[in-house]
DNA sequence: CATACCGTCTGAATCGTTTCACCATCGACG
DNA sequence: CGTCGATGGTGAAACGATTCAGACGGTATG
């Protein structure tokens, strides 16, 4: 029981040599029906599982990748992660889904452990924007896709304009009139937190600058607390309106805001970014600019395979795919 | 680049034999400082990586386990994961997080391929109660444990007592003198489903059978349609109180309550299950009955290091760890 | 001076699977 | 009857890292 099964002993029971063993097993057609049945009842009857890790030592490829996500908690990643699965699957490739947590250090310990399992590839979602490169042992041979990030000319990337998408919130807030307007997230050291600000800022410019509120992460919690310090503010000069840098952060503020009995969207208009599913289960369903979850997770993992099966033949040229997101209005921000 | 660096390429061109590169890698106290640095300048400047399939083959134990989740999109599971990757990482693993997504095709594809890469051990939330047996290949030497689920003698198991659960919301609707009660949940098949409605049945009895409202899934658009079920009941006939199987549900169920104007608590009361992080975070937040998440993950982590490390010693006897849910009461039940 | 011993390093064997050149058997064909 | 082709099977080499018995100087010990 405890000692494992090797094909030598499945030989062995079978009375046959290694060689037809491994012939039953990757390919049946070359080896006569009576032999082959009386292979398939030893590795049956001993219960022998193949050992990946020589198979693939041999072969020098595995079937597996990795998809290195920031924080397997937000519904968003975890979309994302579907649609990989998806696509790796008509691949015919398996997916490991690693949670980095924001850390860099687990992201560097996680990378490293993939690269060491000589993964088919990788798809990564970095946490830090600039520094992907710095956690990244070049000319390991793997490839690397960068996910809901992009990565220069060095590497595919599928993401999705941030800056955009900011502004997409922030013409909206304007164009409904209002005029003191407020941006909920951080840390600032996240790209996609940056991009969302800059073309928020760009959008509202005429109607003055945004009062930046900062939290120290993306969750549900820090929402919360950003609403209080929203709602610590005097009436008259507190926001009208709030877009937040996720829709973590827009669900947690919202709660504050209802626990408080300041309404949503006749006190304060929120808008999240994501669309998540939770954000049109909300009790008051969001207004949300919305990613093609699923689409990048596909997307990534097809460049991912596409950049496998290159690496075969001539050189491969890196590409970056950016999709456009789109604004689902809602209850948030609808006033009569 | 594309040539992959083995030890033997570093010891060439270091200049030394590859035991040596082997001990700079594991034991480095065994190696002159001279000739540790000139090793490790060649690893440095080939950008070698070890090669785990070849060291583990050797080895013959990996440093990975493997969680195979029943679906990574419902925060449940994603906060066990975060305990199980504390554990892990406390006891020098990583973990590689699969997603079945209740196929127990998928499920099957999964652990083969986590034995093939003979993992260190495999934690499991199946997707079918009775079943689990069929889909693990016995003796392979790699240790199994359930978690979510008990599963006999047979293995280690993480549970939550989902009977005195369903006890628990069925005892406190009672007592709160709803008369009218139903059970939001499905599909059958899941054992959680069959021990929650089990639990709660018992508990009501006295005041007459639940009225149950199955669904095909756990997730928010299941609960919504249950909503809809629900609301088109006459409201004389219309229960008062609603139990869900999971949290998931009981947030569909709430937001089509509130667009149906049909107000939570005061004309139907709702009870989840989980307490996942949204269900505080709701806009009429939610009573839930909380299982130790977190404590799950990480108790699940520690019998499987457990059952590893006996498998040097003497023989291991499998424990099943039960954990006692508990009734976090909120807005959603308080009727004034 | 011979011996023992230590620190350092080498080289070959090993893990389990795949692959490939090669062998045996047999029927068909000229 | 010899030859050719299939067909079905064999056995050893190879993958890359680890490990272990031993080689080689050099120093301390009796």
């Amino acid at each position: 029981m405890s000692a494992t099964v090797s094909v030598k002993d499945v030989a062995a029971a079978a009375g046959v040599s290694v060689g037809t063993v491994s012939n039953v097993l990757n390919r049946p057609d070359r080896v006569g029906a009576a032999t082959r049945s009386r292979v398939e009842a030893a590795i049956e009857q001993l219960g022998f599982v193949r050992n990946e890790s020589a198979r693939h030592l041999r072969a020098g490829a595995s079937r597996t990748i990795g998809y290195l996500v920031l924080d397997a908690a937000n519904p968003f990643f975890t979309d994302v992660a579907k649609g990989v699965e998806e696509a790796a699957r008509d691949a015919g490739l398996a997916v490991f889904l690693c949670n980095s947590d924001n850390s860099r250090q687990r992201e560097r310990d996680y990378l490293e452990l993939l690269f060491e399992q000589r993964v088919r590839g990788v798809l990564v979602t970095p946490v830090d924007p600039a520094g992907v490169e710095a956690s990244l042992p070049p000319g390991v041979g793997v490839p690397v896709v960068l996910v809901d990030r992009t990565g220069g000319e060095k590497y595919c990337s599928v993401s999705v304009d941030d800056v955009y998408g900011g502004r997409l919130a922030g013409q909206y807030l304007a164009e409904s009139g209002h005029e003191r307007i407020a941006f909920v997230g951080g840390p600032e050291s996240v790209g996609q937190v940056q991009d969302r600000l800059a073309g928020f800022r760009e959008a509202v410019e005429g109607v003055g600058a945004p009062i930046v509120l900062p939290t120290a992460a993306l969750t549900v919690a820090e929402g919360r607390a950003a609403g209080q310090r929203l709602a610590g503010m005097p009436a008259s000069r507190r926001p009208t309106a709030a877009f937040c840098a996720n829709d973590l952060l827009a669900l947690g503020l919202l709660q504050e805001m209802t626990r408080l009995r300041i309404r949503v969207p006749e006190d304060l208009a929120i808008i999240g970014y994501d669309d998540i599913e939770f954000a049109a289960a909300a009790a008051v369903p969001l207004t949300s600019v919305r990613q093609p979850r699923h689409q990048i997770g596909r997307t990534a993992a097809e460049l991912l395979t596409e950049e496998t099966e290159a690496a075969d033949g001539r050189a491969h040229r890196h590409r970056q795919v950016v999709y456009l997101p789109e604004l689902i209005v809602r209850e948030s921000t609808i006033t009569a």
